[in-house]
DNA sequence: ACCATAACGGAGGCATGCCTCCGCTACAAC
DNA sequence: GTTGTAGCGGAGGCATGCCTCCGTTATGGT
């Protein structure tokens, strides 16, 4: 438990040796990805199969469960917004901080079973979550030292706000940006 | 389209006039607000009538299609939100928008459903909204009016800004309270 | 008390999704 | 090129959900 948290657990599966099989399998996961967004974690394994191109039986051969193919593409998700804490980390405090809210919020805009995940219980959600609080939890941290942010959020309080403001349709982007700006307000060194 | 849009719709759905017929009627309905919370709007709807204690045929007797069952439901509990915003109407201003939207984050909290339903389009869904809207945005106007919460916020915004709160499973209820207050907060009168 | 009939409930046909199994294909190692 | 084998794909069995239809039940008016 000591060593590092600040890694996305590996998955079990593997990408496979032969090229066309990494070719299926790329196309599997891109397909899931997809499929995920649009549906939820529900969404259909034979449809996964036809938007990949590829028969229902290479599915499971490469996903021997819907958790396995769903493991795989939430990592790699988690993986993106890990690294957009690290690119994130040159920008002054606050700035830092709402540079990685905001494309938190963009990002998970579509991402429905992303976002269903967020609450899930098990070993795999939890590695995930620490991975992702390890890298973009510094963020709030500096930005709370620097007395930008309000020292009284916790960093799962943050997300919380603001992944809110994620999972609704908004409009435009226009009221997005207004609606989190409020959140991001919420956030400052308050009036008390 | 002028006259009073401040009352939810009428369902097409009637309320039968033989008593063991009122109460499955009744049973289904309740059945069926709890499926949609727990599962979200596509809830077996042989679940349901199982729950309920009646036969997949009186279902559909009542109902004769999924939509009449989820407008049914949908109806009665858009209803109780006006009634809230009715009530809270005598508190000073703040408050009451407060009030209202405390309890339409409690509220909505398990309400899974409801909540994927506040981004549908139908001329149901429009309705309801419309009706819901015209019973509380009156809140956040006095607010505004009175000084206390930001002008440059439209109800809209607020209901988005809250409504993501509503949706995360929060640790506890101190947590959740302390989240809604962040929120709150952007949304009084700022800084700038 | 009777009975016309509104209401009941579940069997069953259809569609869709899950997952296994196995005969066929084509890659890559030689 | 040949060939052993990893990989392919979809048929098909099972489960579940949707919805219709109709023989049975029991309510409420008389």
């Amino acid at each position: 438990m000591s060593e590092q948290a600040s890694e996305p657990p590996r998955v079990a599966v593997r990408r496979p040796h032969r090229a066309d099989a990494r070719r299926n399998f790329d196309a599997l996961l891109d397909a899931a990805r997809d499929a995920f967004a649009e549906h939820g974690a529900g969404a259909s394994l034979e449809d996964i199969a036809r938007r990949a191109g590829v028969g229902i039986g290479t599915l499971y051969r490469n996903f021997p469960t819907r958790q396995d193919l769903f493991d795989s593409v939430y990592v790699g998700e988690i993986e993106k917004l890990c690294d957009a804490a690290r690119d994130a980390a040159d920008l002054p405090a606050w700035e830092a901080l709402v540079a990685w809210l905001r494309h938190f919020v963009s990002y998970m805009a579509t991402k429905r079973a992303l976002y269903e995940s967020l609450n899930r219980d098990s070993e795999m959600f939890r590695s995930c979550r620490v991975a992702m609080y390890a890298a973009a939890e510094p963020l709030l941290a500096r930005a709370q030292q620097s007395g930008a942010a309000r020292a009284d959020a916790s960093f799962d309080d943050v997300l919380r706000l603001v992944s809110g403001i994620t999972s609704a349709a908004f409009v435009d982007d226009e009221q997005r940006e207004r609606v989190l700006g409020f959140a991001l307000d919420g956030l400052r060194t308050g009036p008390a």
